[in-house]
DNA sequence: AGCACGCCGACT
DNA sequence: GTCGGCGTGCTC
């Protein structure tokens, strides 16, 4: 018999099936570890395959050497899943596999999946009186029949235990968890559902795609509790996702409460050993429900009978680094393998799902009203060019600082939401128009004020402040555009006797960072919270009346064909923060472009209406969802073969374009936006077509690349950030 | 990815 | 003479 096994490298010359001989004398199952003969060396390598023949050289077919775990640790639907993406996404086998499992299973203490017991051996010899800790645990296991292993480590010592096993008074069995723990649902802080609530648990019943459009506030999470425990009582399993900056303290205890140990949760916080227990509590069944962030989505969970994607309109859920995949396409895979439900959440769903719904592919739930019926805040739009014109240079704009004037006085508290970190963008000589630009990476810099240092976001290298322009010698240099730090200083001059918190990628870097501030913000009145996206979700203050929004345009203006979408999601995400209880909120919006569409339709919350202008823009202008954008990516350090061996693909592409002259909207080739990252140069290839011949079109653009450049190369399927 | 094989320059 | 540079090619 033979194996048809991948290996556990992602280079793109061993992205193929290796044949291997099984030994006679071994039994092994599709989708389970091995250890392989690989060249010169041992490999791990997956079996994905087992026949009677094999289509390579007999004379060079080598044997397995042996089996890392006695079962599967790929399931099927695991490995169909792979196969699938392989061909959808042209990607790296190893690398999908990889996906699948938590990184410690790659190290090579893998032992802990297998768990050893101890028990005495039917006959064995005392040991010395002089070996006090051996009499110990003779007396331990003489109590107690079998115990784990590393338990009896742990309470006597590792070196007398092990003494005893060596001269065989005690044995070590090997076992596998695999079974799970009665499990019964646990109810507690159920919250009786609003008539609302309840009709949309009730009309998500089907094994189907549903798309849940509920404004902010109007309570999906309960919603979803409820759906999730219904599968509970059927026997299923249940896998939710959320965007990881919303996967707060408060939504996993909430989660915790409700479901006590039947959930398992995976966020970035967890350490690699924390991670590598929940997926084992999942892989053997005793969790029953997942609640993680995007790379959950591929968890080993067993039986599924629903998977939630809340706030699917998130661009986290593509995934931007390699492996490039999609959330939505791997969920809608493993729906229609387990013939279960999909939940897709949120109060701004993509213009790609909600069209899917009004084509009917998708069950369109709508919930219009908040839970305790309170109206949405109102949102006032301020031209910034007219305040500049009544001679107003200050960020902060007349009726936004009459408002925060208001919500101190009161004591109550504000969020003041801006669209990037750091002090401002970058700095600018005004002489000559000099910006300080990345050795490594060929982007602006970011001025950091805090460090007084210039900060690249790509690759995270810093460099000294400009005090003279390297360029021409001046010392005449500049901030750009204003940043959370910025706003924080101001502000800190406006209001001296009120805290202010600030709220980004640099002030939660360190662990709970998150939670400290959103504490320190609770209990702190008056306050105001300075902040990027992140204080856009979930989140719950009572006594945030007033939110700001400086500079909106700044999502509007990227060569970026969501950016628009984008944009109406963050203004109605942000608005959502405030007046959560009471008493009516109030948005003050910032911008330079009053007039543009996005504002009308958002002051408004006509979502359907923004929809429709949206979507009919998509249509005129040949863009998703009705064409599909395919970016191929090449990097390497030389710049020449980069540039050469990208130039030789388009090519190619161009032939597959003269097939197809009626399909596509757009090709051509280019140095990529970020020319440089961490110093290898990047060109791409970017293409539009329609949609009626898409997939045919994309086989052939994957088969047409070639396999032996020395270029990386990837492949990205509707883009959403182009650098 | 690694590692061997191989073909040219400067060193005890 | 040989030690070692890293270009090329292969791994079931």
């Amino acid at each position: 018999m033979f194996a048809k096994i991948i290996i556990d490298q992602d280079a793109k010359a061993l992205d193929k099936v290796f044949e291997y001989q099984i030994p006679d004398d071994m039994q092994v199952a599709v989708g389970e570890r091995v250890i392989v003969p690989f060249g010169s060396r041992n490999l791990q390598g997956f079996i994905v395959d087992i026949c009677d023949s094999c289509s390579y050289d007999e004379d060079k077919v080598k044997p397995i050497l042996q089996k890392i775990e006695n079962f599967s640790v790929i399931k099927k639907e695991m490995l169909e899943l792979m196969k699938y993406m392989a061909e959808k996404l042209h990607l790296k086998l190893a690398s999908i596999l990889r996906l699948f499992l938590p990184s410690e299973m790659r190290t090579d203490k893998v032992k802990e999946l297998v768990v050893r017991y101890v028990k005495l051996a039917p006959e064995f010899e005392m040991p010395s009186a002089r070996a006090g800790k051996q009499l110990q645990i003779v007396g331990f296991l003489q109590e107690n029949q079998s115990q784990k292993f590393a338990d009896v480590s742990n309470m006597f010592g590792y070196a007398a235990l092990n003494a005893l096993v060596k001269k065989g008074v005690v044995l070590v069995e090997e076992n596998q968890e695999l079974r799970a723990p009665a499990f019964d649902v646990m109810k507690k802080d159920v919250k009786k559902l609003t008539p609302l609530q309840q009709r949309a648990v009730d009309s998500i019943c089907e094994n189907k795609t549903y798309l849940l459009h509920g404004v902010t506030g109007s309570g999906k999470t309960e919603v979803y509790m409820n759906l999730i425990e219904r599968q509970l009582e059927r026997g299923k399993t249940a896998l939710m996702l959320v965007p990881e900056i919303s996967l707060t303290p408060q939504v996993l205890a909430n989660f915790k409460a409700r479901f006590g140990d039947n959930v398992a949760l995976i966020h970035s916080g967890l350490s690699a050993g924390e991670r590598f227990d929940e997926w084992k509590r999942i892989f053997f069944g005793q969790a029953k429900v997942v609640v993680g962030a995007r790379s959950a989505i591929f968890c080993p969970l067993e039986n599924l009978g629903i998977i939630i994607i809340d706030e699917e309109h998130e661009q986290s859920y593509i995934s931007e680094s390699n492996p490039r995949y999609d959330t939505h396409m791997v969920a809608e895979f493993r729906r229609n393998y387990n013939d279960c439900t999909l939940v897709l959440g949120s109060a701004t769903p993509s213009i790609e799902s909600y069209s899917k719904a009004i084509d009917g592919e998708f069950q369109l739930v709508e919930m219009p009203v908040r839970v305790n019926g309170m109206e949405m805040p109102k949102i006032v739009v301020i031209d910034m060019l007219t305040e500049m014109q009544q001679g107003n240079n200050q960020i902060f704009s007349i009726p936004l600082i009459y408002e925060l004037r208001n919500i101190v006085e009161q004591k109550k508290q504000a969020m003041i939401f801006i669209n990037r970190r750091g002090f401002s963008s970058f700095q600018r000589c005004r002489q000559c128009g000099y910006v300080a630009t990345c050795t490594d990476c060929d982007v602006s810099l970011v001025y950091h004020r805090f460090e007084d240092r210039l900060k690249c976001h790509y690759c995270g290298k810093r460099f000294k402040a400009l005090d003279i322009c390297p360029s021409c010698g001046s010392k005449d240099i500049k901030q750009g555009a204003v940043g959370t730090e910025r706003v924080v200083e101001e502000l800190h001059k406006l209001f001296p006797e009120v805290r202010i918190l600030r709220m980004d990628n640099d002030t939660t870097s360190k662990k709970n960072g998150h939670r400290e501030i959103l504490n320190e913000f609770k209990n702190t009145k008056p306050a105001i919270l300075v902040g990027t996206q992140m204080i856009a979700k979930g989140h719950d203050f009572e006594d945030v009346l007033l939110v700001g929004i400086i500079d909106a345009d700044q999502s509007l203006y990227q060569s970026d064909f969501r950016s628009i979408e984008r944009t109406f999601q963050l203004i109605t995400q942000v608005s959502g923060r405030a007046g959560r209880s009471e008493k009516q909120g109030r948005v003050i919006l910032q911008t330079y472009s009053p007039r543009h569409y996005v504002y009308r339709f958002a002051t408004n919350y006509d979502y359907k209406g923004f929809f429709k202008k949206e979507v009919n823009l998509r249509k005129v202008t040949n863009f998703p969802p009705y064409a599909r954008i395919v970016r191929i990516l090449f990097s390497h350090e030389n710049e020449n073969i980069v540039a050469q061996e990208c130039k030789l693909c388009y090519n190619k592409v161009k032939e597959i374009k003269e097939q197809y002259q009626n399909e596509f909207v757009y090709l051509d080739v280019m140095k990529a936006p970020l020319n440089k990252i961490k110093n290898k140069f990047r060109y791409q290839i970017m293409m539009r077509f329609k949609l009626d011949k898409a997939d045919e079109i994309e086989k052939k653009i994957f088969e047409s690349v070639d396999e032996k450049t020395k270029s990386s190369v990837f492949f990205e399927i509707n883009p959403n950030n182009l650098s």
